[in-house]
DNA sequence: AACAATTAAATGTATTGACATTAAATGTTT
DNA sequence: AAACATTTAATGTCAATACATTTAATTGTT
């Protein structure tokens, strides 16, 4: 995922259309089509929650993070767990307890029953943040979605879909 | 976009399900579950993809450069033109081509009638890896689509209408 | 023509990411 | 229990990214 300049001031100017934007005039399949969309609006979606974000200095795999330790307050959660629940379970969630850990929205602890592992713990400065920033993501869902709770729904099954193979490819 | 060990383990291990991907039970709401689906299978999307690029040690973005530039060769473009046609409108297309230009993918020509800008050609090198992947591509693309013709085009269809403002939100 | 403003591309820099390696703890085998 | 394998987290390294700044060329204005 990328975000720069053009992409906000192109998102900004609600230039949506992919066609416009990636200035294609037609797509070969609509196979084709729909995978261009999806990074498309992946991307989209990465640069609207950014926008969020930047005002409270996280990023947004911090974020998710955040958001994972809440869901698991107050009991902790060790590195391991998170990476389990990450999205993009990346390479580095250490680091990024680090960067938490500076800003005092977290804590580590020595997991008990295992010295190998470390137990994250959310902070109450990092629940405050969340909160802060429930509110605005909440406002930020309502404004921007098109789509109507079914269509969500079909949106999601079609995904799903999208990721199986298909049945007379199975060996 | 991140990729990794584990992603790829999971991702070859079929586990597909996001909800099992994530160790999420259930979604808040059929909005949010779209919105992190979109996220999930572009992710898988584009761990998928690079991994067919692997072997021929190209990033996805320079292939996708790569693309733009066969999609007007014999013509050039300049590098904002890249930029334009990108999906990600990432911050360093002439870094992206620098890459190109070591491996011969590419050459750089001075814009006769602008000489600030710079005229980006693909080589028959690069046709000719293009070409290859293109193979692999095709046999990619039919073996992971399970939706028909008509579903990928509704798929691009609420994925459009997600990335529109709903009409009362307007002012 | 002289000047500022804009544009295209490159570069600088700090951060993030991918991925391999390391270190310590725990599990397993014999 | 000793030897070995595995697991958890941290670290090292190099490339990629985000974004600001710089350089040079072009355009616009007076």
């Amino acid at each position: 995922m990328t975000l720069n300049v053009f992409t906000l001031i192109l998102y900004r100017n609600k230039i949506m259309s992919i066609e416009k934007d990636i200035k294609q005039a037609s797509f070969k399949s609509a196979h084709s089509k729909a995978m261009i969309n999806v990074v498309y609006t992946n991307n989209w979606l990465a640069t609207l929650q950014m926008e969020v974000l930047k005002p409270y200095d996280l990023t947004l795999q911090q974020y998710n993070v955040l958001r994972i330790l809440r869901g698991h307050h107050p009991e902790p959660i060790t590195v391991i767990g998170i990476i389990e629940r990450m999205l993009d379970k990346m390479s580095n969630a250490s680091r990024l307890v680090d960067k938490l850990l500076l800003k005092e929205m977290v804590v580590r602890r020595e997991c008990p029953n295992d010295r190998r592992a470390v137990d994250i713990l959310i902070t109450q400065k990092g629940l405050d943040l969340l909160a802060e920033l429930d509110v605005l993501q909440k406002q930020w869902e309502q404004q921007l979605y098109g789509l109507t709770e079914s269509e969500a729904l079909q949106l999601s099954d079609l995904l799903d879909k999208l990721r199986q193979s298909p049945p007379e490819s199975e060996q």
